[in-house]
DNA sequence: CGGTATCCGTTTGGATACTG
DNA sequence: CAGTATCCAAACGGATACCG
């Protein structure tokens, strides 16, 4: 098995979801939304989900050339499953809120 | 750091929501549903789950002693977001189906 | 800006054997 | 039946430095 869990594995896959489910996002900006991921890590999940076909990136010939990412419309499915999440969230208590 | 997700992370504890939400379950009953999940992953995740109020354990005091589990009000609330999951693992295609 | 490369610690998880 | 104990491999993830 390539890796354990398929593409809800890991920690910052949903969060990452949740940043590109409003529009685009630059890498940088994610980079500052997501709020202490590396750019490793930030770089292999982006990887993981475009080959998974939910993810879209852009690269734009401006200069310098910019880069966006965007979800598929197969991605934009992800919606109601972190709607689902973040209500689930909401409904723990505090010390165990982190979902 | 304790442990770096929350109660949602790691590859099984969706799939023990997913079999729990229907109805109290033993922990052999489990171990088969799951189909490959070693004795020691499946009692690890459940105690993190009964430790984060979202599953309860029972014992009866029968002959031999059983067990089962069960979701706790909190816990079913995960319902929506296996519901969400399900559906959107189905609008994957096979290769990438695995959520 | 948008990444790679390298290093290393932590966590997850599988296999197996064993016990009350 | 319902777990524990032990060992080990792989994946996850943080920090940092560097590059086109």
């Amino acid at each position: 098995m390539a890796r354990a869990h398929g593409v809800l594995g890991g920690k910052w896959t949903t969060l990452i979801f949740r940043d590109l489910l409003p529009g685009p996002q630059r890498y940088s900006g994610l980079m500052r939304s997501l709020g202490g991921i590396s750019p490793r890590m930030l770089a292999e999940r982006l990887d993981m989900l475009e080959e998974a076909g939910l993810v879209e990136r852009r690269v734009y010939p401006t200069n310098p050339p910019t880069t966006d990412y965007r979800l598929t419309a197969l991605g934009q499915g992800m919606g109601p499953v972190i709607a689902a999440m973040a209500a689930f969230g909401s409904s723990l208590p505090p010390a165990t809120g982190e979902a």
